[in-house]
RNA sequence: UGGGGGAUGGUCUAAUGGCAAGACAGCGGACUCUGACUCCGCUUAUCAAGGUUCGAAUCCUUGUCCCCCAGCCA
């Protein structure tokens, strides 16, 4: 075997092999997966890895991938969550077809299954309140006592859940209870709770119903009912697993899927709890679920991340059982190397610092050509204004600047990006503040285009915009939303605290070429020489451009200044 | 102190008894009309101790550390 057979992709991660396994030996002939989100929030980060899983095993094997609502839980749902959520999905780049469920959908053969496991005396309605069910449940150590409940008639639980159904009772006065094994070191086994009262109206399914099903009981019984071969879940359901086996044996069910847990994602400088987000919306931390600095899909995809660079990123930190922490710069390269590929470059100054050139006639300008990606010349070209007074970048200038320093300084020479060679001849500094107002140059005409025909070279190649030609603009520059790697770390401290103060930097006084006079909302360029920004899809306006800076570019200059 | 999991460079992932590999980060260099991209080179790892074996990250034993579980949330 020699290198290039042994480095290629053919590592699949686990479960990837479960499941090839699972077909080469003819248990079943394609996998059928699913996403079960439950309509309380806005998807993330997190989410993306359960979404390239699931759809992605589809996608590899011809398959299908569910996308199930877990909707079992109506005071916490609401309809808006899940037209949200088949957005972020479908922008993801994954179909369900005709693969759309919702728990609710079951909820009649989720009743009729609750009075088969009272006939096979296996569950019973408990008239213990919600406390008295947590003391009878014993601890960690201790095993639990059997509610006085336990041993009711079948034909009376029969009775007392019909009632129960029929909104008879009280929110909290009754549950019903799967009867498995008080004195199981796994709590989960503990009689658990398999259906509720809630006097809640529904998104889906109205005032029909006032008691509904719990998650352990809802999820097996949904995948089984659905076919779905592989259940994939994160680690914190592996205790759940010998639940989610004993109800589908005790049950007659179409089938058996197997659980498989695998551990979530989790980000360096950021949460990924639902509540935790929901907590920076609603205490306006952020501008909503879709703030740039949020790491949900609409925030990612409000801020210039592309589906693509998601699906890779995810690939890329693999499927495994170790929870581990994955450093922000990885997600933020992958955007990078993505939008390297095809973002056009045009030009933006942030910063700007007026330039005349002196030599250059006052009433006269020209246009310049410009590719629009220097690697990918079918992307074609653009002609860019130039003119005697331009602007470029202020810390593209220094009035003492150290030897290293390529770009401008007095007496400096520089190449304006696809224009001429200029050479700084004075510096104009505001006599109070001594702050540089402008600095004049001298341009070559006959290094048009970017080069001398005497062969001479220039370190440096900075930015610009014509100063008549110029749209004027806003951007804004996003940093970490949180100051340290992991704002959960301590339990003594609010997560809140360490918020990063500077997360949002807004800059109005920006200008770019005047080719984005007519860019659509959403579109991502690269300002050359700073960064990939895509043009607001909420604030943007033709006469008010808007700017999200995505991610910047690698800076080795400014790495060395430190 | 019950049960369930997990330990491979700074970080993530692979190697499924046979040369510890790749990516990110870091460092050095080349190239460059983006101090970008690209290319080249380098530093850094099998939790510990025993055992089985010609050979162990992998199998066995013992131990250590970390995570999860006591919702009528999912």
């Amino acid at each position: 075997m020699d290198n290039s057979d042994r480095n290629n992709d053919k590592n699949v991660d686990f479960i990837r092999q479960i499941i090839a396994e699972d077909i080469k030996n003819g248990k079943h002939s394609a996998p059928v997966t699913r996403f079960p989100p439950e309509p309380n929030g806005f998807l993330h980060i997190g989410h993306a890895k359960s979404i390239c899983l699931n759809f992605g095993i589809a996608e590899e094997n011809n398959a299908c991938c569910h996308l199930r609502f877990d909707d079992t839980n109506p005071s916490k749902e609401e309809a808006a969550y899940v037209e949200s959520i088949k957005k972020d999905v479908q922008w993801l780049g994954y179909e369900w077809g005709d693969n759309l469920f919702f728990a609710s959908d079951y909820f009649d053969r989720l009743y009729d299954y609750a009075v088969e496991l009272i006939r096979q005396d296996k569950a019973y309605v408990c008239d213990l309140s919600a406390e008295e069910i947590r003391e009878y449940r014993g601890t960690l150590t201790e095993t639990g006592k059997e509610s006085p409940y336990r041993n009711r008639a079948i034909e009376e639980n029969i009775a007392l859940f019909h009632e129960m159904k029929e909104g008879k009772f009280e929110t909290g006065s009754h549950v019903l209870r799967a009867k498995i094994d008080m004195a199981s070191p796994n709590l989960n086994m503990r009689d658990p709770v398999i259906y509720r009262i809630l006097k809640v109206d529904h998104h889906r399914t109205g005032s029909k119903w006032c008691i509904y099903p719990m998650y352990d009981y809802t999820h097996c019984l949904s995948d089984a009912i659905e076919g779905i071969t592989h259940s994939l879940c994160t680690l914190e359901f592996e205790d759940h697993r010998p639940l989610y086996d004993w109800f589908l044996d005790t049950l007659k069910t179409p089938c058996h899927p197997r659980q498989i847990e695998f551990a979530r994602l989790n980000l360096t400088y950021t949460v990924m709890s639902k509540r935790k987000i929901l907590q920076l919306v609603t205490g306006c931390h952020v501008t909503g679920w879709n703030d740039p600095r949020m790491l949900t899909i609409s925030g990612l995809r409000r801020r210039g991340y592309t589906p693509a660079s998601i699906r890779n990123f995810c690939s890329e930190i693999g499927i495994g059982k170790k929870e581990s922490w994955i450093d922000m710069g990885v997600l933020e390269n992958s955007v990078r190397n993505d939008l390297n590929d095809t973002a056009p470059r045009v030009m933006g100054v942030l910063d700007p610092l007026k330039v005349i050139i002196t030599n250059y006639p006052p009433e006269e300008s020209e246009e310049i050509e410009a590719q629009n990606h220097p690697q990918k010349p079918e992307m074609g070209t653009r002609r860019i204004p130039f003119s005697r007074e331009i602007y470029i970048e202020r810390s593209d200038f220094m009035e003492d600047p150290p030897k290293k320093f390529f770009r401008l300084g007095p007496g400096r020479e520089v190449r304006l990006r696809y224009a001429y060679f200029i050479t700084c001849v004075s510096v104009i500094k505001d006599k109070d503040t001594g702050v540089v107002r402008e600095i004049h140059c001298t341009y070559d005409p006959t290094t048009y285009g970017g080069n001398a025909p005497d062969g001479r070279k220039v370190k440096g190649t900075i930015h610009w915009v014509s100063a008549a030609h110029a749209l004027s603009c806003e951007v804004r520059l996003y940093d970490r939303l949180f100051a340290v790697e992991n704002p959960d770390a301590d339990k003594e401290v609010d997560f809140k605290e360490h918020l990063n103060t500077d997360s949002l930097t807004v800059l109005t006084n920006c200008l770019v070429e005047p080719s984005l006079r007519q860019t659509a909302a959403g579109t991502s360029l690269q300002f050359e020489r700073q960064g990939y920004f895509c043009l607001d899809i909420e604030d943007s306006k033709p006469d008010h451009l808007v700017f999200n800076r995505t991610v910047g570019l690698r800076d080795s200059w400014a790495k060395a200044q430190g």
